[in-house]
DNA sequence: TTGAAAGCGCTAACAT
DNA sequence: ATGTTAGCGCTTTCAA
C-alpha cells in the first residue's frame, strides 16, 4: 500500500499540514511559490488522499446506497446503470447491495450502508406499503428514493403499474380473448405483483369479463411448474391468453409453453411486463409494455439529490411519487383466440 | 440524521467510551452488569457504529472495489451478483463503477476507488496487455484480480477464449461451411476480442480453411450497419456462416438478417460467444459457448480474498490466471450451408 | 500567507 | 473490570 499521508507531504515539501491541506482544497489562499513545491511533493510521494479521513471530517461521504433485489434481472441491472451514470456526473459512488427478495436481507443491507453513512439510498423493497426499514430510515432522517416500488406516501420513481398492467391486458381482450390468465411471482411478496393484479383486474371489468386469481408461481422457477403447465394446457377452462407479470416469466413461460407443443400465439397468446430488449428478439416477439429502467434509475438520483440538497420539507416533499410514462410494445405473441 | 456516537452511549449508559467499545467488540472482557447496561443504553439512542471511523482506525475498510465497462450487458450483470455474494458472506460490501469500455474512464474510478482505500480491486479492462492501471495497481501492492481479461501475468479469471472461440467455430467447420466470418468489436480496443480472433484462426486452420480478416463493427449499434449487412448478404464471395465475439452482436445480427429476409440458419449459420440464458429462448435458439459469468465473480472473490489475506507472494501468486471451463451451447441457428 | 491545535468517531495500548 | 489517552488522516478555526 503506498500510503503516503498528507503528513509526509507536509514534511517533504517543508511545510505545514494545514499549508498542504490548503494548496488542495484552497489554492488562491497560498503563495504561487509554496504551492509550485506542494505539488512537487505530492508527485514525488505519489499521494493520494484518504476519502475516510475527509469523510468522517466532513460528515458526509458522496457514497449512494443501492440496494435491488438482483442484478441477475436486467430489469435492475439496466437501473443501476441508469444509477451509475447519473450519481457519477455528480461526483458520487455506488456502494451496492442485493437482497434477492429478501426483506430480512433488505434491513440488513440497509443498516450496513447506512453504518457507512451513505449520503443516500435508492432501493426496491419487496413492499413499501408497510416497511419498519423505510419508515426507519424517515425517522433516521436518511434520504432516500424507492426505485419500482410505487407509492403515494413515500419518494418513488416507477411506472404507474395499475394503469401499465391494464394497458397490456387490453392488448389481449382487443383481440377477443375471454378468458385470461394472470401468472406472477407471489403476490404477498411484492406489492408491484398486486399492484399489477389489479390492472388486470381493471381491465377485464372494463371489457365485461371476469377476472380470474391470479396464479402465483415461484419466480425461481426455470420452467413453468407441472402445475401449472396443465392449467395452461389440460383443463377444460383452459385461458386463450396469459399476462405475465414480468418478462422473465414471460420467457419461461414461452418455452415452456413450446416444449409442451402449445403454438405461441395460435394457441395461446401471452403479454409481459418489463420491456426487456431481448424480448424483441424472440419469435415471436414478445408483447410487452416498457419501463424505463435507465431513465427510473437516472430520475432517482435526481430525487434524491433534491432531497439530500438540504431543503429538507420544501418543493420536493409535495409530491413524492415520481410516475414515468410506460410503453405498450407490441409482439407477436398475441393473436385472436383460437376457438 | 440519527448520528448518535460511542460517547453518547458512554454518557447515557454511565461508563468510558472504552468500555462501550469493548462492549461491543470483546463483550467477554465487560463484566455482565455493565454489559447490560451498555446494551440498554445502545438501544435506547439507537446507536449504529460509525464504519468510516472503525475503517479509518483500522486501516482497512472491507470494502471492494468493483469496475467493468457496463452492467447493461447481462455478462456483466451476472458477474457482479457472483462477486456480491461471495464478498457478502465474507462480510466485504461493494463500491461499483463502470468504464464504458473506455480507458480513461477505467483509470480516474480505479484511482476513486482506491482513495477510498478499498482492501482490494476486481475488475475488468479493455486490454489488461499493457495498462498502466494494473502496473501501478501493482506498484502500489493494492490486491486485485482481473474478470474475463484473460492473462498469464496478472491475476485473473476468465474462460480460455481463444480454445473457447475455437470450439465455438469447429460448430461451423464441422457442418461443412467454408466460408466464415467474424464479426467482433474493436479489436484494438479488446484483448478478449483479439484472443477469440485468434481461436477463429485456429480452427480454420485446423480445417485447412482461409481465415478471413475480421469485420470489426461499432459494437453500440442497434442493427447491423449496411456496410456489413451487404457484406453478409450481397457479395458475391458472401459467408455462409459468422461467428460472432460475443452473444448481444450476435442477436443483433440474427435480427438485422431477419429483416433483411435472410433466413437462419438456411441461408445464413450463426455462432456467438458469451451464452446468455436468454440466447436459448430465441428462435431459432443460438448456438453459443457459455461463460460461466456468477462463477467467475465468485471465483475472482476468492482469489482477490486469498491475496488480501496477508500471504503476498505464496502459494496464490505462482499460477496467476485463473481458466475456468467454457462450455458448447448448440443452438438452431446453425445448419448445413446451402450452396 | 502560514502554522498550531482541536476534533470527526473509533480502537488499542497502557494504566489502575 | 474499567478508565485514560494517543492517534488513524484530514479540514478548519484561530493566531501569528
Amino acid at each position: 500500500m503506498n500510503s503516503s499521508t498528507i503528513k509526509h507531504v507536509a514534511e517533504h515539501a517543508g511545510f505545514s499540514i494545514a499549508t498542504v491541506s490548503r494548496a488542495m482544497n484552497a489554492p488562491h489562499m497560498v503563495s504561487p511559490a509554496t504551492l509550485a513545491k506542494i505539488h512537487a511533493a505530492i508527485e514525488a510521494l505519489s499521494f493520494q488522499p484518504n476519502y475516510l479521513a475527509q469523510q468522517l471530517r466532513a460528515g458526509r461521504t458522496q457514497l449512494l446506497g443501492v440496494l435491488l433485489p438482483t442484478l441477475a434481472n436486467p430489469v435492475f441491472a439496466e437501473c443501476v446503470q441508469g444509477i451509475e451514470e447519473a450519481a457519477a456526473q455528480a461526483g458520487y459512488r455506488l456502494l451496492l447491495m442485493t437482497s434477492r427478495y429478501d426483506p430480512e436481507s433488505e434491513a440488513h443491507a440497509a443498516q450496513t450502508l447506512t453504518n457507512q453513512r451513505v449520503d443516500g439510498l435508492i432501493l426496491t423493497v419487496a413492499d413499501a406499503t408497510q416497511s419498519p426499514l423505510l419508515d426507519r430510515l424517515e425517522a433516521d432522517g436518511i434520504p432516500y428514493v424507492l426505485t419500482y416500488n410505487q407509492s403515494m406516501k413515500r419518494p418513488s420513481v416507477s411506472v404507474d403499474n395499475r394503469a401499465a398492467a391494464a394497458d397490456a391486458v387490453r392488448l389481449l381482450t382487443a383481440q377477443g380473448h375471454r378468458r385470461i390468465l394472470m401468472l406472477t411471482g407471489t403476490l404477498s411478496a411484492s406489492d408491484r405483483a398486486r399492484q399489477r393484479y389489479q390492472g388486470y383486474c381493471d381491465a377485464l371489468r372494463q371489457a365485461g369479463l371476469k377476472a380470474l386469481p391470479a396464479h402465483e408461481i415461484d419466480f425461481n422457477a426455470q420452467g413453468l411448474p407441472a402445475r401449472t403447465l396443465s392449467a395452461l394446457c389440460d383443463s377444460p377452462h383452459r385461458p386463450s391468453a396469459i399476462f405475465c407479470g414480468n418478462d422473465l416469466l414471460a420467457m419461461v413461460a414461452m418455452r415452456s409453453l413450446r416444449e409442451a407443443a402449445m403454438a405461441v400465439p395460435a394457441q395461446m397468446s401471452i403479454v409481459g411486463f418489463d420491456g426487456l430488449p431481448v424480448g424483441e428478439l424472440l419469435a415471436p416477439s414478445l408483447a410487452t409494455v416498457c419501463q424505463p429502467n435507465y431513465e427510473i434509475g437516472a430520475r432517482a438520483w435526481q430525487e434524491l439529490a433534491s432531497r439530500m440538497g438540504g431543503a429538507p420539507a420544501s418543493r420536493a416533499k409535495q409530491r413524492p411519487g415520481v410516475i414515468l410514462p410506460h410503453r405498450i410494445r407490441p409482439g407477436d405473441s398475441i393473436g385472436a383466440p383460437s376457438s
